[in-house]
DNA sequence: ATAATAAAAGACCGTTCGGTCTATTTTTAG
DNA sequence: CTAAAAATAGACCGAACGGTCTTTTATTAT
């Protein structure tokens, strides 16, 4: 028996696949609407196969969602560091929301957060998690900027980032329902449009 | 046989019966978790009964969905009406968000929008029709504002009512999340700040 | 009151659900 | 190569699912 060190045991690298494969599928049709059968089809195994690896379909959707959203943080994580000041950070983060490309099946934010906010408690909690690192990071950038004089001190950083965060999300259930880039489009536009009132390199107008 | 004139035939009295007591239910687990069992437990009909009145259960989820939004409308149509003044008008709508009484189970816009825009076409676009219903009430209320010289002629009415629309849902996202509702209450103090930037009973400050 | 009609009850149907368990296969250590 | 161990296959389980159908109960017009 190999000590779990360097390499993955293969329990390790099934389990991994299982929610790689199954968390596209979770994230579109909801939790309670993803059946055994939807995995089994997605992954090739059998019952065997994947309650070998996880104890209920909860756990497989606990842990969907736990990928998707490290997904998406590390998406978002990126497209940060390749920003080189708090203005191209941004507009990084909100071309990724303006593209159509997104995580599969769309934001899992969104997704299971409306569902899981009454049956799943644990769900809920990541979700809760989830969203407060997303505001953190969009903060994170507003202080840095502020802090390095690009950005007029006035910005309030927290709320900001509060509203950001509301803005696409509410933009992405329009999107889905719409089937329509429009009012994302409109979204992103504002949110460039009241940060740059705080960008010190530009004019300080008033109107 | 009476033909329907004023009264309800029964058949009626009870179909609206169940879509009353079930709406709440499905607004709240979901369609999908919502089953039959559930609408028989809170109607305190069998079988026969529900299925006298509806085809299926999807029949009555988009009924209910319909019922819901419905009351909704109501709901905001009276709290624009009570206003005498754009301002007032959108202040009594954000105060209806703000507050917690909402309908039971929180936005049907955004619980029905998220798990039906894969696989319920028919509620889709059920939603997308309530949701631009919604946007217009906003944008009608700006351009109403804006003829009266009440706002400025700068305010750009559907611009405005978009990003109403996604910060409140953003907003309500987050609530439900976060069980914490001070994220809303900032997103409806951001509202009607920048509303503010456009009255013109308020000083035409450029700060 | 009664006969015709409408509505609701609830047993019943096949299917699918999440989950278990043993047999078999695959992997791996020696 | 072989024996031990781990992992997967898939038959099986009871429960719950959505939906049907006949019987019984309410309603209603006369």
């Amino acid at each position: 028996m190999n000590f779990y060190g360097g390499t993955m045991t293969k329990a390790e690298q099934t389990r991994q696949f299982i929610i790689e494969k199954s968390a596209p599928i979770v994230n579109k049709k909801g939790m309670a609407a993803t059946s055994l059968t939807d995995i089994m089809d997605v992954t090739r195994l059998t019952k065997g196969g994947i309650y070998g690896n996880f104890d209920s379909k909860d756990e497989i959707c606990q842990a969907a969602f736990g990928h998707l959203s490290g997904q998406l943080a590390a998406y978002l994580d990126q497209r940060v560091s390749k920003g080189r000041s708090a203005k191209e950070k941004l507009y990084n983060i909100l071309a990724f929301y303006e593209g159509r490309e997104q995580v599969e099946g769309g934001c899992p934010l969104l997704n299971f957060g409306v569902e899981a906010d009454d049956t799943h408690p644990v769900v809920r909690d990541m979700v809760k998690r989830a969203i407060l690192n997303a505001q953190r990071r969009i903060a994170a950038i507003m202080q840095a900027g502020i802090a390095n004089g690009e950005i007029a001190a006035e910005l309030d950083a927290e709320a900001f980032s509060v509203k950001l965060f509301a803005l696409l999300e509410g933009a992405i259930l329009v999107r889905r329902v719409m089937r329509d880039n429009t009012q994302m489009r409109m979204v992103v536009a504002a949110i460039k449009s009241e940060f740059e009132r705080y960008l010190m390199t530009s004019a300080p107008s008033s109107s």
